[in-house]
RNA sequence: GCCGAGGUGGCGGAAUUGGUAGACGCAGCGGACUUAAAAUCCGCUGGGGAUUUCUCCGUGUCGGUUCGAGUCCGACCCCCGGCACCA
């Protein structure tokens, strides 16, 4: 049996689309906003998940009587688009066009309750000038700029990727090997806001998003050591989180890339073989391929704390990005340096003293890192390594030998892209006035539309020439595109006002919806997106478009949808294709399951026999309206437990328990044996609403269901009269008695005795008494 | 290696502050209805033993705190996620 879901969805959502969801105006604000879709083809179950659980909360919190902004969009701009282009011949817009309008109608048939009218589209030029309004005003800021600098390069896609982009060596869309090239790219200066972006002081994020955040920011407070190199004098700083072991440094080493390194190693004598190992160490190879290999220059450094020479090497394992890309060699309280100075017969010098490693015991077999008391560190001798830090540095800044540093493993954000498909960088270069920013009057810089499929920009002559907005004269445009994570960078902000053309957001609008209160997607985002997306909003602030310092106040980070073990995935063969779970069951029924088989946060396992469970359930409330029967309900057996129900729905949705709000609903409907009150029968469809809206408007008859409010309960009835009471003997369970509600202790105490007088061999130590709960006879 | 989250029946998962472990669903078993099947409805369903309402064991392992521990503390084991020569 099943139950006409076909016809009752079809009805409600061509009503729903007509009628539309947010038109009243009052209460609270609620902005409410799930992690916008690229439109590659079709939605999957990943989307489902995230925008049911969206849609839940969307209808729950508008019956609570919030006003709630609930918008969708797409991330339109992407290289899955130019590949369909070149691989079928169709044009990135058109692609891009069909997909939209493709996977919208799958969003309406899961009756998802979208306010359509504020539909944006980031590749739309309407949207993507104030992209690039944005660039100019961070290029005003300084937070735009040029540099050359080795890239990761994705050989693959051909283009550029930021370092957040690249996942074990690994393109992270294409999983293609990285390679590294030197290239005059435009960076986001996000390193500016690195400490501000270490706390989120707003709202619930999860927990282990923020970690992964702090871990990538990666803050390293330590100091910049003076070393002079011997026969030119010329400084080499090192950065060290440890001037505790200075006096233990007995080498240097440094990046294949350091830019000294050509000077130093001009007259040694086997300049070809060093020259030859510093090409191949400048091959980036993964870490754990990686055997540390190095060669001595020939050259030799200044301890400038105690004036000891010491041998500067080259070495593979230093890198180059992070710190001065120079390196002091601790190998007796280094594992790394240890390594090395064992296999090519460097000193190891101890200067930490430990219980576990003997101070005059040099044949050590790994470094010791932790803490402890210094020795061999002249006038810092019998000092702790923590308190020596600080003295180490102070007296280090005195007399001029360092200075004290913070290094961040987060690195500015290469936004430039050698792709046609994205938001074209609004600047033009003129041989006279050099790098010259596009007038924001000129605004939007408009990609060219009429393309052959795989042509890039550079190719395109009417766009790449141009006039010289200062000096007229002929110039060339930038032909880089933005990385698409730009684009999701900010578009929270424009959903608020996303027709508006003189602006990018209406501040007084923007005011009163920013921050957005709830925002739900998928994990794997938890650095890319949400840290560019938290660093523009700092930005937006100090331009003064917005008054708020992070754009998401509470962050719902839902799981991945399994199948056999695996992420569902085209390339896996474990896709279940949600149009033909609701060719089957329907909408509110896959609706149900997705929210039922797991909490949000967790994996969801697709089970194809699970969803048949939330089917028969649906199934079964159908079948209820044959058993409505108009009469009072105060007096009839349900009304206790629908009273229960909404407590407990109520709490459950509050925090997202949306697994056991479900479970809630089906006991409660199990209560159900012969007949139910019509009121009570409301009652429990407004709670069933929010997660089964087109069964629930059917059943509802008189009017919208979803005018409404929320139902409430009454408290009176969920304080019960009589209730149970555990009684246990030492711990255990050993009967139960039923009292009146609040008895009195010793009078629960003696009937609770006596219940299991039977059981007593001995006559009770103590007695434990919880109010309404439990009695635990300690013998 | 470091950081984070977790380990509960055959399976997905409940147990919100330490107080009836296993809600709800799936799968399974038995029964009703039916000529039969499907659908539906009813009952059982962590393991062992007595077979009736009794009893022992049981939330990764070992120990601790407590009248009482899935929940708190300590050590260890195992999975998952992130980062990984970051000096």
């Amino acid at each position: 049996m099943k139950y006409p879901f076909e016809e009752i969805e079809k009805k409600y959502q061509e009503i729903w689309e007509n009628d539309g969801f947010f038109e009243k105006k009052k209460g609270e604000k609620h902005y409410l906003l799930e992690m916008f879709p690229y439109p590659s083809g079709k939605i999957h179950m990943g989307h489902v998940r995230n925008y049911v659980i969206g849609d839940v909360v969307a209808r729950y919190k508008t019956m609570k009587g919030f006003n709630v902004l609930h918008p969708m969009g797409w991330d339109a701009f992407g290289l899955p688009a130019e590949n369909a282009a070149i691989e079928k011949g169709v044009h990135p817009v058109k692609w891009t066009e069909e997909n939209i309008s493709c996977m919208k109608n799958q969003l309406k048939k899961l009756g998802l309750s979208y306010d359509w009218n504020k539909e944006i589209t980031t590749c739309s030029p309407n949207y993507y000038r104030w992209n690039q309004w944005l660039f100019l005003k961070f290029f005003e800021m300084g937070l735009a700029y040029q540099k050359t600098a080795d890239v990761n390069w994705c050989p693959k896609c051909q283009t550029v990727l930021a370092n957040e982009q690249v996942l074990d060596g690994a393109c992270w869309r294409c999983e293609a090997k990285i390679t590294s090239k030197s290239l005059k790219q435009w960076f986001f200066k996000i390193t500016e806001y690195a400490d501000e972006m270490l706390d989120h002081k707003l709202g619930k994020w999860p927990e282990n998003v923020l970690v992964m955040q702090k871990n990538w920011i990666g803050k390293s407070k330590g100091i910049e050591i003076f070393f002079k190199e011997k026969k030119t004098g010329k400084t080499i700083p090192v950065f060290t989180t440890r001037p505790d072991t200075i006096f233990g440094a007995t080498y240097l080493t440094l990046a294949p890339q350091y830019p000294l390194v050509d000077e130093l190693i001009e007259d040694a004598p086997n300049f070809s073989e060093i020259k030859e190992f510093i090409e191949k160490a400048k091959i980036r190879v993964s870490p754990d391929e990686l055997e540390k290999e190095g060669i001595f220059t020939g050259r030799f450094a200044i301890n400038p704390v105690n004036n000891e020479e010491v041998p500067i090497w080259i070495a593979n394992y230093v890198l180059m990005e992070y710190g001065t890309g120079a390196i002091m060699a601790v190998p007796a309280h280094d594992q790394r340096d240890f390594d090395f100075a064992k296999k090519y017969g460097l000193p190891i010098k101890i200067v930490i003293s430990n219980q576990e490693l003997g101070i005059k015991d040099h044949r050590i077999d790994r470094a010791y890192e932790g803490e402890g008391v210094l020795v061999n560190s002249g006038m810092f001798d019998g000092m702790e390594s923590e308190r020596a830090k600080e003295a180490i540095s102070d007296w280090m800044e005195e007399i001029g030998i360092g200075v004290r540093k913070i290094n961040y493993k987060l690195k500015d954000w290469l936004i430039s892209r050698q792709r046609y498909w994205g938001c074209p960088i609004p600047i033009i270069y003129c041989s006279e006035c050099d790098t010259v920013p596009v007038p924001e009057d000129e605004l939007p810089v408009v990609l060219p539309l009429d393309t052959k499929p795989g042509q890039n920009l550079w190719e395109i002559e009417e766009f790449v020439n141009c006039k010289c907005p200062k000096c007229r004269q002929p110039a060339k445009r930038e032909t880089d595109t933005m990385d698409t994570f730009v684009d999701s960078s900010w578009y929270f902000l424009r959903f608020i006002t996303p027709s508006c053309e003189t602006k990018l957001v209406l501040k007084e609008e923007a005011d009163y919806w920013m921050p957005v209160d709830q925002y739900i997607g998928g994990v794997e985002h938890a650095i890319l997106h949400l840290m560019y997306a938290r660093f523009f909003t700092k930005v937006m602030r100090d331009l003064g478009l917005i008054s708020v310092d992070e754009p998401f106040t509470n962050l719902l980070a839902q799981g991945m949808v399994i199948k056999d073990g695996a992420k569902m995935s085209k390339s896996k063969g474990n896709i279940v294709d949600p149009d033909s779970i609701i060719e089957r069951y329907g909408a509110d029924t896959l609706r149900l399951f997705i929210l039922f088989a797991a909490p949000p946060e967790g994996e969801l396992v697709w089970n194809d026999k699970g969803i048949e469970g939330c089917f028969r359930f649906l199934n079964r409330v159908y079948r209820l309206k044959d058993k409505v029967e108009e009469r009072d309900h105060k007096e009839d057996r349900l009304y206790i437990p629908i009273n229960k129900t909404i407590k407990a729905v109520t709490d459950d949705l509050e925090r997202f328990s949306f697994n056991t709000a479900i479970a809630r609903l089906m006991e409660f409907v199990n209560e159900i044996k012969n007949n139910i009150p019509k009121g009570i029968f409301e009652k429990f469809l407004l709670l069933l609403f929010p997660f089964a809206p087109h069964i629930t408007s059917f059943l509802w008859e008189k009017g919208k269901i979803s005018d409404s409010p929320w139902p409430p309960y009454d408290e009176d009835v969920i304080k019960e009269k009589e209730i149970t009471i555990i009684i246990q003997i030492n711990g255990k369970l050993r009967g139960k008695i039923t009292a009146p509600y609040d008895l009195e202790a010793e009078e629960i105490k003696k009937r609770a005795v006596l219940s299991v007088s039977d059981k007593l061999k001995t006559s009770p130590k103590n007695i434990i008494f919880v109010p309404n709960k439990l009695v635990n006879i300690v013998l």
